[in-house]
DNA sequence: ACTTTAAGATACGGCACCGTTGCTTAGAAA
DNA sequence: TTTCTAAGCAACGGTGCCGTATCTTAAAGT
């Protein structure tokens, strides 16, 4: 305990006081340094209780979300998403390499893993409610923004976006019209030879191209435009 | 081979031995420094010939565009651009100020002017040929990768998107199957009704969509399919 | 109550890039 | 040729992040 140390801020304090073999110059150094201060990302306040396991990790993967929405992928670091997380970089490499391996984990879990359910015989329906299956995930915070930047970033990285389609895509289902589609080819509501890469991939299409143009997602009006104008005449049901 | 190597010292030799005031204490502290060596990215050597003017911007421009398809629009960095150029970043703070500065410029000289322009009486063909464009202008290094880059930056930097359109997109018309739709629908070739804001941007968004689920631009056959199966359909033209 | 485990705080050397400065020198203009 | 302009070189102090190490301490397990 050396005595006469400056009573700084009280958890401070008690690093400052903590004895090392070579006490003394090492201290030296350290009365030198001042408070870091303001940085660039938002720092939560180390705060009373100490979270562990389940509760941690999940303000780690929300820090990550919204350290992605504000920066984008490539621009993730490890102190970032600590700092956000208000934890110690210590925390983060203990379980995680890279601040993508956190992304990718919080991507994971994050993404919803609800599919269409086509009934009824009600074709346009069922179409309108997938593609707004797809615009609630677009629009929701903060994972929206996120998978724009993952597509952003996926476009000149091909690993990245092998793995966001391995690990994040894939085991999260994620077809949308397909679904509704195969179900009406399989009962002939749809002639099945009109189901085809094409028409499978043009409803997501406008809605990505929309959201990437615009930066938000299409109104739910526009979802129906693109139902009335583009794939039921595409899969020879034209309303007109 | 590799650029950088020591015995590539011979102009920098010229500079070690200039005579500064102060001479000796500096030059002390410079015999101490050792060459950099390998950097990331590649370092265009010093050549014997020094470029100026447009030669030397042109140089830069093409530097900018191929970093930004291997490191991405947010990894584009001043030294960066002026290593892969072989220049000195004194020479582009003298024309700019930041790394996006220089790669607005370059798109804007790079960015294709072409516009399609429809003919005879082959609606079909005149829609295939606009999406040929756009898929020309999608293929070719290095604008392709650079704009896909430029995409996912704008994905979630709404400064950045404005300025790709106001400086890019729109000063260069880009207007690709919209021309051809406006041509038809004037001269009764297609129903003025059917050419909506949906209509208008299937095609572009289905040759999006593809490239960046795949990282590379589809088929011409694909192409033809896109025409054939959803914009023709669309149009009322259904070819069925 | 005692022990074990994991979270947190702080520091460190290293590196890439920042934006600027002082200077040399090649190329163009006079 | 000489003069002027612009390109190029090297260095600087500063900053932010890297990945690691050391130590303290709160929380969970016994």
């Amino acid at each position: 305990m050396t005595p006469g140390t400056p009573e700084a801020t009280d958890t401070r304090a008690a690093h400052e006081t903590r004895e090392t073999p070579e006490a003394t110059d090492v201290r030296a150094t350290r009365e030198g340094t001042e408070a870091p201060e303001a940085r660039e990302t938002p720092r939560t306040p180390s705060r009373a209780t100490r979270r562990r396991g389940r509760a941690l990790v999940d303000a780690i993967h929300d820090a990550v979300l919204r350290e992605t929405t504000e920066n984008g992928v490539a621009r993730l670091t490890m102190e970032g998403v600590a700092r956000r997380a208000g934890t110690a970089k210590t925390s983060l490499y203990r379980r995680w390499s890279t601040p993508e391996d956190i992304l990718m984990e919080a991507l994971h879990g994050a993404y919803p893993q609800e599919e269409p359910s086509p009934g009824a015989d009600d074709l346009r329906g069922d179409l309108v409610a997938a593609l707004m299956l797809f615009h609630g995930l677009m629009e929701q915070e903060p994972l929206g923004p996120v998978m724009l930047s993952c597509v952003a970033e996926a476009s000149y990285r091909p690993e990245f976006n092998e793995r966001l389609w391995r690990e994040v895509y894939e085991p999260r289902g994620g077809r949308f019209t397909a679904t509704v589609l195969r179900y009406y080819a399989d009962r002939g509501g749809v002639d099945p030879a009109r189901v085809t890469p094409v028409t499978i991939d043009v409803g997501e299409a406008m809605m990505v191209k929309y959201t990437l143009d615009r930066l938000e997602p299409p109104s739910p009006a526009y979802v129906e435009r693109i139902v009335d104008e583009v794939l039921l005449p595409a899969l020879g049901r034209d309303p007109r």
